[in-house]
DNA sequence: CGTATTTGACCAGCGC
DNA sequence: GCGCTGGTCAAATACG
């Protein structure tokens, strides 16, 4: 691979134009196209020294890097124009004529290819719209069924069940081009028996977005399918938009009624079935990841002490998504839950997040498994996929029962399905690693003795040249697999895993407490929460006339009311939840009944909730972003998100404290908040800001209140308390963030309205950050923004200062620079 | 009293 | 074939 690319390095602007033209083919094409490269390898290897003329440029450049489906017939093109310049060098205007020929028979093979990108193209969305169809027409048929719960529903569920099915092999044939022979397998599978032979076609389908040429011999019966993933690697990419607009997981989940015996017995069919494994701390019985499980059964396991809780989804008395959940043996605040199925229901808006970070986990262990099996057939790309993978931002990793049936696509057991595990509880890269430059983001380990080590480190940037890709981790996304990590680092207290929008805030709370805990250590504070305003009985004990300041501040502010309303009724709402948070750091809302039903009476609260496929959490804030310790290459001040080692590190007292003033966790105030129906939610831009406008309310970090104006919910108003126990303490501050059509994939504008004195916070009001800036990445939502603004300002940088004079003097007289800073806290209180 | 959880029994797959 | 293990079921129990 590298040998091309060095060649065609020089031929960068042809290069350029060639990727544009690919950029139109699906990203499906790419495993196609890697097969392709390597054979354009080849023969740029055998002809390429031939020298490069400019006239050729155009020719040569089907580079190994260039994605396009047609490029074979570029290969031959390529081939034949690269013999050409030794011609060319020895002789003269005759064969710069030939030349000249050559050329324009190159761009009428360009023009073809081009051609056949369209059809490729109209073809993909034919496929798509087909899919949305089907996926309305289980709708219909669901909410039918569901209104007739007969048992003469049992044969024509068996239509329903087929169409999903069809939906099913849609969604997964949308990255592979391949759905009509699916649907020509499902209708010569019908018959039978429907599972293995859905299987098969799956697989096929599978397969044949990864190699073409791949026939599942031992399908059948034996290959593993994936029924959490109803998308291919290829469709999670484009998924993750539409899960933004609200509709990606819960339909692409099929819609199966009453569930048949024979559906039964399928769904149960081992061979179905992929797991995803989710590591996370958590001090709970189970994480709350939305959704809602009924407990039948506990078992013991081998070599665990502590027993195994078997757990069933109860949103849908048919559905098959079954759930383990387990201690870690060694670590016992890691809670292991596995899940296992695929849900065949809508789910609650706080459910999707996990639902859709498995989906496309095990999406990925199955594409892995398919690649491998492929890899049997051609080992130069198997590879290209067989890995651990990042998904937005978490570590994934093979789990080692799956080592040996993961590259085996026809395992059978039930007891050692294939398994992808999520590990949130830190960063698998060991300390070896750490300087990994890939390592900004968390990375896909293999786990460790597994088969994968066969596979050598490498990385895989996944969509990373479509702007348009809101993956929040895609396109930032290094995939490194075949790293021979151990599967997880229990002992790095200085990498906390990135948990952000699986929604589970459980898991979010032990991490935050570990990272104050961490803060607290280092700073040598007493770990107890420092107090705050909201919380206790008598909450404004500690600096009433901060908060009432600030309170007659923001009142006075009519572009804050929104604010002000939602964190006044989620005060009003809350007071429970607040006294139960208490002292142990948790959140309010934290229910962690084996269920989280409250959670999904809290989406259906939300009558409007219903309508965001994420959950709320979905793009939760990156609190445990990888340390990334680059602070100081950066132009702006890091966030804290990408510092958690920094000993000066913003006190997680705020953060991790229960709520104060903002929302606590407020579904009345939904419906009297500005997310209502003022707000047009139409652009995934809008609905993630109306998912971060929820999970503010639902889950604000301390110290914290923002809000949309009340039309526009482009435009938020925000009010930042200053951290206890700081120079800033007592302060309210207030900022605008203007959001674009762009967002999540851009950051904000955010600006302080209040007066600020700080090293990174320019006169305007506009703020020097790095993750607002060239570190910005989509996982953060509002909350994020916003507690990282809060936490710059007791850690600024003064090495790149947006305020000189702030900046020296906090750098040379921090008497001063802390009574500047308190002459701004009390212009807060006062402040228009 | 309805619902959720617990717990022992049962079953299936696998390895020896 | 037997034992081990994982997974599930369902009666018993606990809880609100």
């Amino acid at each position: 691979m590298e040998a091309p690319l060095g060649k065609s390095n020089s031929h960068e602007g042809s290069e350029k134009e060639e990727k544009r033209l690919v950029l139109e083919s699906s990203s499906l094409a790419d495993h196609d196209d890697q097969e392709a490269a390597g054979s354009k390898e080849d023969t740029l290897l055998k002809v390429g020294n031939g020298g490069s003329c400019q006239e050729n440029n155009e020719m040569k450049s089907s580079s190994p890097t260039q994605k396009d489906l047609s490029s074979s017939k570029q290969i031959s093109t390529t081939s034949n124009m690269k013999v050409e310049p030794d011609h060319s060098m020895a002789s003269t205007s005759s064969s710069r004529k030939e030349q000249d020929y050559q050329l324009e028979s190159a761009r009428a093979e360009m023009g073809e290819v081009r051609e056949e990108n369209q059809r490729l193209k109209k073809y993909l969305d034919r496929i798509t719209d087909e899919y949305q169809t089907l996926q309305m027409q289980l709708y219909d048929i669901q909410e039918k069924a569901n209104k007739s719960k007969d048992v003469t529903i049992a044969s024509t569920n068996n239509i329903y069940n087929h169409q999903d099915e069809e939906s099913e092999m849609v969604s997964l044939s949308l990255g592979s081009f391949s759905s009509r022979p699916k649907k020509d397998e499902k209708n010569k599978n019908r018959s039978t028996s429907s599972q293995g032979k859905e299987n098969e076609s799956d697989r096929e389908s599978l397969s044949l977005g990864l190699d073409c040429k791949y026939e599942a011999p031992k399908s059948s019966a034996t290959t593993t399918e994936v029924p959490l993933s109803n998308s291919s690697p290829a469709s999670s990419l484009e998924e993750v938009p539409k899960e933004e607009a609200g509709e990606t997981w819960p339909p692409k989940k099929v819609l199966k009624t009453a569930r048949s015996v024979e559906d039964e017995v399928a769904q149960q069919n081992p061979v179905k079935k992929a797991r995803v494994s989710v590591r996370a701390r958590c001090d709970t019985p189970t994480m709350n990841d939305g959704c809602q499980w009924r407990k039948y059964g506990q078992k013991i396991a081998k070599g665990n002490p502590c027993p195994r809780a078997y757990y069933r989804c109860t949103i849908a008395p048919s559905c098959p998504v079954r759930k383990q959940v387990q201690r870690c043996a060694e670590d016992m605040s890691i809670l292991i839950t596995t899940y296992e199925g695929t849900h065949n229901h809508p789910l609650p808006m706080s459910a999707t997040a996990m639902a859709s970070t498995t989906s496309a986990a095990a999406s990925m262990l199955l594409s892995g498994s398919s690649s491998s099996a492929r890899s049997g057939l051609n080992p130069s790309v198997g590879a290209t996929t067989t890995a651990a993978h990042d998904l937005h931002g978490y570590n994934f990793y093979l789990s080692d029962n799956s080592k040996s049936r993961f590259y085996i696509p026809n395992s059978s057991l039930s007891s050692s399905l294939p398994t992808i595990t999520l590990d949130l509880t830190s960063n698998p890269p060991p300390p070896s690693s750490s300087s990994n430059p890939l390592s900004h983001f968390n990375k896909f380990s293999s786990s460790s003795n597994s088969s994968h080590q066969l596979h050598p480190p490498t990385s895989l940037n996944f969509g990373s040249n479509s702007e348009s890709n809101t993956n929040m981790s895609w396109s930032n996304g290094f995939l490194s697999y075949g790293a021979q990590l151990p599967p997880y680092n229990i002992n790095n207290k200085n990498q906390i895993g990135s948990l952000s929008s699986l929604g589970i805030r459980q898991q979010q709370q032990p991490l935050q407490n570990n990272i104050y805990q961490n803060y607290m250590h280092k700073n040598n504070l007493n770990p107890t929460p420092p107090p705050h305003p909201s919380q206790g009985a008598s909450p404004h004990q500690f600096q009433p006339d901060p908060i009432a300041a600030a309170t007659k501040a923001i009142t006075a502010d009519p572009s804050f009311q929104s604010a002000l309303a939602a964190a006044l009724s989620s005060i009003i709402g809350s007071n429970s939840n607040v006294g139960t948070a208490g002292t142990t750091g948790m959140l309010g809302n934290n229910n962690n009944q084996a269920g989280g039903g409250d959670n999904i009476n809290m989406a259906q609260k939300f009558k409007w909730g219903d309508q965001f496929a994420g959950s709320t959490t979905t793009s939760s804030s990156p609190y445990l972003q990888t340390q990334i310790g680059n602070n100081s290459t950066i132009g702006c001040a890091s966030s804290y998100l990408n510092k958690t080692t920094s000993a000066n590190s913003q006190p997680g007292s705020l953060m991790f404290l229960p709520p104060s003033l903002p929302f606590a966790s407020a579904p009345k105030s939904a419906s009297t908040s500005p997310g209502g129906s003022k707000l047009a939610m139409s652009t995934p831009a809008r609905k993630r800001l109306m998912r971060d406008f929820k999970r503010l309310q639902q889950d604000p970090p301390a110290g914290i209140s923002g809000a949309p104006q009340d039309n526009n919910i482009m435009l938020w108003n925000a009010v930042i308390f200053g951290p206890d126990d700081t120079p800033w303490d007592g302060g309210t501050f207030k900022l605008t963030l203007q959001f674009t059509e762009d967002y999540p994939n851009k950051p904000p504008t955010v600006r302080f309205v209040s007066r600020m004195f700080h090293p990174n916070i320019y006169a305007d009001g506009s703020i020097c950050l790095d993750i607002l800036q060239n570190q910005w990445s989509p996982i953060y939502d509002v909350a994020a923004i916003l507690t990282s603004i809060q936490s710059l300002l007791c850690d600024p940088n003064p090495n790149s200062p947006a305020n000189s004079e702030a900046a020296r003097m906090f750098s040379e007289n921090k008497r001063e620079y802390n009574r500047r800073v308190r002459e701004i806290v009390e212009q807060s209180w006062t402040a228009d």
